[in-house]
DNA sequence: GCAAAAGTGTTTTAGCTACACCCATGT
DNA sequence: ACATGGGTGTAGCTAAAACACTTTTGC
């Protein structure tokens, strides 16, 4: 694809996946503990390396598939970027890690699948505390796709991705509490939301919670983006 | 960086630049005509393999120079995604591409660098036609990059980056008419940016075009987003 | 004077904020 | 009864759209 045949360099690839999810109003994020060196004992995001004859895309859903069990075709799953630091692995001197983004809701049980080890939910806030360490760049890996998330909660409709096939303005609204960390209008969202074209279909069911009157229940619409945005307003955190 | 050790794949990667500005109105792109196969004499975008001490934005900071003579220092260049089919080059069975957009004032000569081939401006237009080919993937790589353009502009101050160091609004708008192919309303556009906090700063001076009353002159701001944001409302194009 | 682009003013309307208030359920 | 979350109404504000109008240059 260029001239500069002389210094071409062959390396490894992986897809190393950031799951994202809401468990009990805060956003969390699935986790390996590493049982390998470098960095055995460590948090690690999941991921794998890439095959002969598949796509990048292919690789993330795969080990999707097989670190956590969890179904990659129902889903959010959306490239964010790539590491290619030539110092990131300590072993090799050079493997090359393009990230993913991936929205669960919380149904599937958080634990192992397959052949997979130990993976657990850990709240992302508690990841990117000042102190906290995961191996590799995944910190970093880690906060890009989370600041990912945010911009996209803004333009798009992807926080359906975040709530089961049917699911209430208020689980709704609970996702973009925990991903933005702040607290919004209860009335005002309500009305965004439902008014917004293609976001939310009522289904005509409710459900009926602990406490309260019973909530309607909507699943996700066709649109895939918002306008006007939803908009990211400052208050008090919770 | 996971257990599937048994299959781990080595692979070339290399950074292809999507180089875009503005001429006469127009949006273009800079493509490179291929003399070598496969594709050879047909259009493709710049880039070059990564070299073993790099990293892949180093690659195309290196590539921008020597394939294109301009400056990277001085241009806005961002990471837009990966491209990993295993078919996408016929030669190699595997070849990895991780595209970047750049975004270039109409400054620079769109003429060649040092040891580069020859390098010319094409309308984005022209290249994303339904007839027209680019060699390799490279008219889905060029589209992508151009809609990341289009979005960012309205969320983003990146605008800028089309335009000298100082530049008028008049300047500006036609970056976004360009870009998003939609005409503006002058007026409420001039209020929009010179009223958003940090999108533009004025200098002082005026420039006397020909014909029409002297602009004011701005530099870029220190912002790096608009809220709320630029709206790129449908009306006929220009 | 006239054309052309820059820039200001003004009216109308959409949409958001804030908050009061009613609704339907469990305990 | 009352706590709890769901949902509607409404007043006030901000900003965008549309367009009339003034300003300052070259010819």
């Amino acid at each position: 694809m260029s001239p500069a045949h002389r210094s071409r360099l062959l390396t490894h690839i992986t897809a190393d996946l950031v799951v994202l999810t809401i468990r009990s109003g805060q956003l969390h994020v699935l986790v390996v503990e590493r049982d390998n060196e470098p960095f055995a004992g460590q948090l690690a995001l999941p991921g794998g390396f890439l095959r002969g004859d598949e796509t990048l895309d292919r690789t993330a859903a795969r080990e999707l598939r097989e670190e956590t069990g969890m179904d990659p075709g129902s889903l959010h799953l959306e490239q964010v970027g790539v590491y290619s630091d030539p110092d990131r692995d300590p072993r090799v001197r050079r493997v090359i890690t393009c990230s993913y983004l991936a929205i669960a809701p919380n149904l599937p049980v958080p634990t192992a699948g397959s052949d997979a080890r130990e993976a657990r939910w850990v709240t992302v806030a508690r990841l990117l505390a000042p102190r906290a360490r995961l191996a590799f760049d995944h910190k970093r890996i880690l906060a890009d796709a989370v600041e990912r998330a945010r911009e996209k909660l803004q333009f798009s409709t992807v926080a359906t991705a975040f709530c089961d096939a049917e699911f209430t303005i208020g689980d709704l609204r609970e996702v973009y509490e925990a991903v933005w960390g702040v607290e919004l209008d209860r009335p005002n969202f309500h009305r965004k939301v439902t008014d917004a074209d293609g976001f939310v279909v009522s289904t005509g069911r409710k459900r009926t919670s602990a406490g309260g009157r019973p909530a309607s229940l909507y699943r996700a619409g066709d649109a895939e983006t918002i306008s006007p945005p939803m908009m990211r307003t400052p208050r008090a955190r919770k």
